[in-house]
DNA sequence: AGAAGGAGTGAAATGTGTTTCACTTCTTAT
DNA sequence: ATAAGAAGTGAAACACATTTCACTCCTTCT
């Protein structure tokens, strides 16, 4: 044995690694998915493609991780929505008002992760990854039942169809060709649809 | 000249057409996407795949058409429920209840047109042909703010956000791995989703 | 310095569907 | 019957990413 991975390989190599996310992330934030093969993510992230083959074992695997990491950063700052205090209406309406302000902000980034046609293999990834966002309105939904504030349902029903509504209504504004409306204008009108879908506050029980 | 096209040749012509078209729906909505390339359409349809590329210039324009099909089927049925007569409410509830009973009748298509991964190519067809059913969607929102029944709003807004909620809460219960679900119950519960984020019955004007 | 083994290179192989095309078969008009 | 033109055949060509691999370059340890 004359090579071992020493403290400053692993760290090099750790660090490769993180580049050759950034680097996808990037291409795809710029140019969309025609940006994004893999010769070029490799070249953006300094090395060669075959280099790149010793950290993902597929493309698919690359950008599942490059998935994960866009949508968890979303994700996360959306469940930190959820957790602020309030009514459950008021939470959710706070949580869409996040979620679609963000998606405006970073637009080319929002299509790719929401909309853009792309490869079966990474639609699957797209599809998967709506589950968490369903799950912070399940939570919200669930709270608001339990306290009276909104009528017993499906909160996983519910859930998926303000998901969708999110991303369709986004769509539009968001495409690449879009000509822009009223950002705040389509934020507020979202919240309130949300919210007017949970249904009227519940008549309390005497 | 020696050759004409006789009313019996383009008669066959036309009925070829429509055997491939006919041909690649059927294998889709069997088999999904997977099952659907050239060779398979060309031989389910009796012909070979050369022959196929006198009818087609190329798989996207087929597919185009496959899916003008399949969607404007639904289109028609779902723009004839929201002709009968009622309030825009129950124009929009019986609508969704028809769009919704359908896709879980026909589940494998109604998979393959609003939610299997697919070639991009493909994949914006499935966004273009979202427009007419939203278009459907604003036509009883502006009536009813028209008559006094839903509040001033973006039709276009939340037209596209119901859009969204359907597609999103049918994709779950669609997929083929899904175990089912009570159908009726989903089906009464997207109704009163989508009828509730009209918002209340606006106050009328004295 | 030298040996051992991992990391990096990038041109070429691979895999997978779509698309073509030289040829055959069929239809029509004289 | 025959000629002309169109439709049909299907194996082969093509396109084009992804993925591999024989080779070189580094890093580490003795």
């Amino acid at each position: 044995m004359a090579y071992r991975r020493t403290d400053a390989v692993v760290a090099r190599l750790n660090e490769t690694r993180e580049r050759i996310v950034a680097a996808a992330l990037k291409l795809v934030a710029q140019h969309g998915y025609d940006g994004a093969g893999i010769p070029a993510i490799a070249e953006e992230a300094g090395l060669s493609t075959g280099a790149l083959y010793r950290y993902f074992p597929s493309k698919a695997d690359l950008f599942d991780e490059v998935f994960r990491r866009a949508s968890q950063r979303e994700i996360d700052v959306c469940a930190a929505a959820a957790q602020t205090p309030g009514s459950a209406r008021e939470r959710l309406a706070r949580v869409v008002q996040v979620f679609a302000r963000r998606a405006l902000k970073g637009r080319r980034l929002a299509y790719a992760l929401l909309a853009e046609p792309v490869d079966p293999l990474i639609e699957a990834d797209r599809l998967r990854y709506r589950i968490p966002y369903r799950d912070i309105f399940v939570g919200i939904i669930e709270d608001g039942i339990e306290a009276g504030d909104i009528a017993a349902q499906d909160a996983v029903l519910t859930a998926s169809a303000i998901v969708g509504a999110l991303n369709e209504a986004l769509i539009g504004p968001l495409a690449p060709q879009a000509r822009k409306t009223d950002q705040e204008q389509l934020i507020a009108g979202l919240a309130l649809f949300c919210v007017q879908a949970l249904g009227p506050m519940p008549a309390r029980k005497s």
